[in-house]
RNA sequence: GGCGGCAUAGCCAAGUGGUAAGGCAGCGGUCUGCAAAACCGCUAUUCCUCGGUUCAAAUCCGAGUGCCGCCUCCA
């Protein structure tokens, strides 16, 4: 049974989906003003795994994740490099799909934009202040959070604490502090709509409660993001929604760590950013991703060179395992030997543990430990002396490597070992016949050589063995 | 000030009542022409501190200390 933990609920819960078999999963997505940073790959990631082991178990999934495209920020940014806010927007949505790409994330099935749903928002608006429960002023529109029931239920706050917390607002236009815009009035930005209330834009959080309305319904089973839209955010999401349509919004509310750089918070001012794009040039999306998924994702995580390498060279270990499985696949069958059973017993015990791990909230950690338990299982069988590659050990040979490639594609690992190119191949023959001659140091040239092009040369009682190196994964 | 979270070996990290997974690094060994490769073994009597509950606690309760996040835009 998959549990989930709930931010609403602050427990672990159960997974009931609302239609069995299926799974509809909403995430924040980017604000499209700038290239997004590692912490914002984090949640994307997050929510990649989380809809690619649903569909593993087998569950019909839709995941929807908005482009903001019409914010402050991007109005600041336009004006900054003196263009408008549509080709700020045009940029770096672009940019966006090329950097999940580029990170092995599945594309979404909806990414809507706020800007394409403005007349959808501008109902919703009019009809909360049909309810009474949000005014127009000065060309503004709030949310009159005393007429929410339950605010604060997701944040667990309250609103008197809210109320002592709050800092002085300079907002002479809202009735109360707590209160937030749903329509901004337009101050000669260069993007506005009309509207009953006079020319201006939507406010934030108003376009998810639209968007995740009209692709998923309310309410929809999974509302993900990172944990600093907790508040005001998602409350204010629930605000919307629960007050308009007096249905619930979503059943599991899902909220990853923030990723820290030198245990700092990432941030402008601290200018401690790592760009998506940057760091690709430096590491591979397999390796950004194993570093991601081992720690828990509620875990605050800490990217520094030392963890980061220290994924390098665990991940690399993993997948050096199934260019061995690989390599000794290619030797010559022999006939005769034990059958190994053992191997089989392994791998049902490993792919137990790693959906129990994965059932519990996503384990990440546990289950990639389930995967290094299992390759050193399938390393120890090939070295043991009694193992010889008959055709049934082959075959559960094959079967093991092939297990493992299936469950990094559920974690999202994109391997395709590489078949040996044709110059490594002669190479690694050369260097066998000047092994046979005992030349060492033509030997140990060649096999400097083939490091060079990437590839380790290992000498085991099977023969020559290639390793494809870390640095190429 | 309010709310929430976290504290496990040199480092990363899982574990929420039954006697400390896994990875990295390190050390010793086997194999090897050699090997940074592979394999074998070792590396936390103990889980921030102090109390308490229990036959039994890293796990539950209380107090304390430290760190972090949110309360304002933020994944």
């Amino acid at each position: 049974m998959l549990k989930i933990y709930n931010t609403l609920t602050q427990k672990k819960e159960d997974f009931t989906p609302l239609t069995p078999g299926e799974v509809k999963i909403y995430n924040c997505g980017p604000t499209v003003y700038g290239f997004f940073h590692i912490g914002n790959a984090r949640n994307f990631i997050v929510v990649d795994i989380i809809r690619r082991y649903l569909a593993f178990k087998g569950f019909k999934v839709t995941l929807v994740q908005n482009i903001t495209d019409v914010d402050d920020k991007i109005i600041k940014r336009a004006r900054e490099e003196n263009t408008t806010p549509q080709v700020i927007s045009e940029t770096y949505t672009k940019a966006y799909f090329e950097d999940l790409a580029a990170l092995s994330v599945k594309k979404p099935e909806v990414n809507p934009k706020a800007t394409e749903h403005i007349k959808e928002m501008q109902e919703l608006i009019s009809l909360l202040i049909e309810k009474e429960a949000a005014y127009a002023s000065e060309g503004d529109v709030y949310l009159d959070v005393g007429k929410v029931k339950d605010y604060g239920k997701l944040s667990h706050k309250n609103i008197e604490e809210l109320q002592a917390g709050a800092r002085i607002e300079v907002n002479e236009n809202k009735h109360s502090p707590l209160d937030f815009v749903l329509w901004k009035k337009d101050k000669n930005e260069g993007i506005f709509w009309d509207s009953p209330w006079g020319p201006g834009r939507p406010g934030w959080h108003t376009e998810c409660c639209v968007m995740s309305g009209k692709y998923l319904q309310h309410p929809f089973d999974i509302h993900s993001g990172g944990i600093d839209l907790v508040f005001p955010h998602h409350e204010n999401e629930i605000a919307q929604v629960e007050t308009a349509t007096g249905k619930k919004l979503a059943n599991y509310w899902v909220h990853n760590g923030h990723l820290n750089i030198h245990g700092e918070k990432m941030s402008k001012s601290l200018n401690n950013f790592l760009l998506v794009r940057d760091i690709l040039k430096q590491y591979s999306a397999n390796v950004l991703r194993f570093f991601l998924l081992s720690a828990h994702y509620r875990s605050p995580l800490d990217f520094t060179e030392e963890n980061v390498a220290n994924a390098v060279n665990g991940f690399t270990e993993l997948v050096s395992t199934l260019y061995r499985i690989a390599g000794i696949l290619e030797k010559p069958l022999t006939a005769g030997g034990a059958s190994d059973s053992n191997l089989k017993e392994k791998e049902k015990k490993m792919e137990e543990k790693f959906s129990a791990s994965m059932d519990d909230d996503f384990n990440t950690a546990a289950a990639l430990a389930s995967l290094f338990e299992y390759a050193n299982d399938i390393k120890k069988t090939i070295k043991n002396k009694d193992w010889s590659l008959n055709s049934e050990n082959r075959g559960t040979l094959q079967t093991a490597g092939e297990k493992i490639t299936a469950l990094f594609l559920v974690l999202g690992f994109e391997i395709n070992v590489e078949k040996v190119p044709a110059e490594i191949n002669a190479l690694a023959s050369e260097r066998e016949k000047t092994r046979i001659t005992k030349d060492w140091v033509k030997s140990d040239e060649l096999r400097k050589l083939l490091e060079e092009k990437g590839w380790a040369v290992e000498d085991t009682p099977k023969g020559q063995l290639l390793i494809k190196q870390k640095y190429s994964l």
